[in-house]
DNA sequence: GAAATAACTTGACATACATCAAGACGAAAT
DNA sequence: ATTTCGTCTTGATGTATGTCAAGTTATTTC
């Protein structure tokens, strides 16, 4: 009631955005949250732990990503400012998590433990909806990332990316976007010099 | 009461071995239903219509596939007995689908109106929560292929799809499989080659 | 059941991209 | 300012996979 939480606020801010909730709701949901913040480098989610979280990003960068047999990074996703983050799998599946979950920048989150965040959705159902329809969007940014992967070129996997994604194009070092992207940083880098001479 | 639908019965059986309903609620999910025979090579939705639906099928096998500008088809996935099919794209924005949706082999789907469908997710939460649960499990699913489209050799790829769908791969010509991997018929021929000789 | 059509195989060749290795640049640390 | 470290760049070379083309084997179709 009287804690000043500035990032809570963002969060705030995004469900105003989408949805009205009665001021009891509104702090039933500020109720169950946890702020957390993380430094560039640390991790919220480290490969063999359980997810039993939903997390909203109200600052900064994060990745998800996992690392093969051979020792090398792969990554899955980003987040930035107004994402949600996490791993559905663990999370629906109870097993520990393939992935690593970190942060790219100093970023805080507001968290829920899953249980929580589950009886939320249940008991105010416009906020159900919105998660769900948030889930939706995923999938279908998923179908579309799949095409992207499978059929693209490497230079046209980029230039779709920066597209889309151009929020993060600054935030990012070249490696990290090559290793989303499916290629090696080698290659982006001559992408990205051959797109300087004909743009 | 008195209609015989063979089909629906098999998706009776489907949620019998998910979910309990009273037979009310039964019976409001079969009111809704519509079922529809698909011949081989008809489709299901073609690019340009808005897909409004929710489909189950019920019998047979159907594929989700695009056309890129060069006039090649690029599959998108496979659905057969027990498995949902739908461009949600289409059904969340409203907007003409990118993608077709066709039968491999002849087919039986049981198919929903989307506005009906919700109501009775709405109506009947056991109900809606089994959609959820499949929505959850397909983003799932996609998030692994993304990894796998992006970090897998051809083979590798070969390798994880009759793992995780050896069910299909009886069903389906070839030239879709590699289609859906991303690779050439040629080259998978010549997997397969190989792999006959060193399992 | 013959003809037509589609699906698969195989080979020769081309190429996008990866790999390996060295150097250049910039940001942080001392 | 100099060193250090990580990130990006550039070149030389290798390889998996694509492309093109021809031949073979299955499946439809009439």
């Amino acid at each position: 009631m009287s804690y000043f939480y500035p990032m809570y606020e963002i969060f705030q801010q995004y469900l105003d955005d989408k949805i009205s909730l009665s001021s009891e709701e509104a702090s039933s949901i500020r109720e169950s949250s946890i702020i957390k913040k993380i430094r560039k480098r640390q991790y919220l989610l480290q490969e063999g732990d359980v997810w039993r979280y939903d997390a909203f990003i109200a600052k900064g960068c994060l990745r998800t990503y996992s690392i093969d047999e051979a020792g090398s990074e792969h990554i899955i996703g980003f987040g930035i400012e107004n994402w949600w983050i996490g791993d559905r799998e663990s999370l629906l599946s109870g097993q520990p998590s393939r992935f690593n979950i970190d942060a790219v920048e100093d970023s805080e989150v507001v968290l829920f433990a899953h249980t929580n965040f589950e009886k939320l959705c249940v008991a105010i159902p416009a906020f159900g909806q919105l998660i769900n329809q948030i889930l939706q969007r995923s999938f279908i940014a998923s179908q579309n990332r799949i095409q992207a992967a499978l059929s693209y070129t490497a230079e046209e996997k980029y230039r779709a990316f920066l597209e889309k994604y151009s929020a993060f194009a600054n935030r990012l070092p070249q490696s990290m976007i090559a290793s989303y992207l499916g290629i090696t940083p080698e290659t982006l880098s001559r992408i990205r010099k051959n797109a300087s001479r004909k743009p």
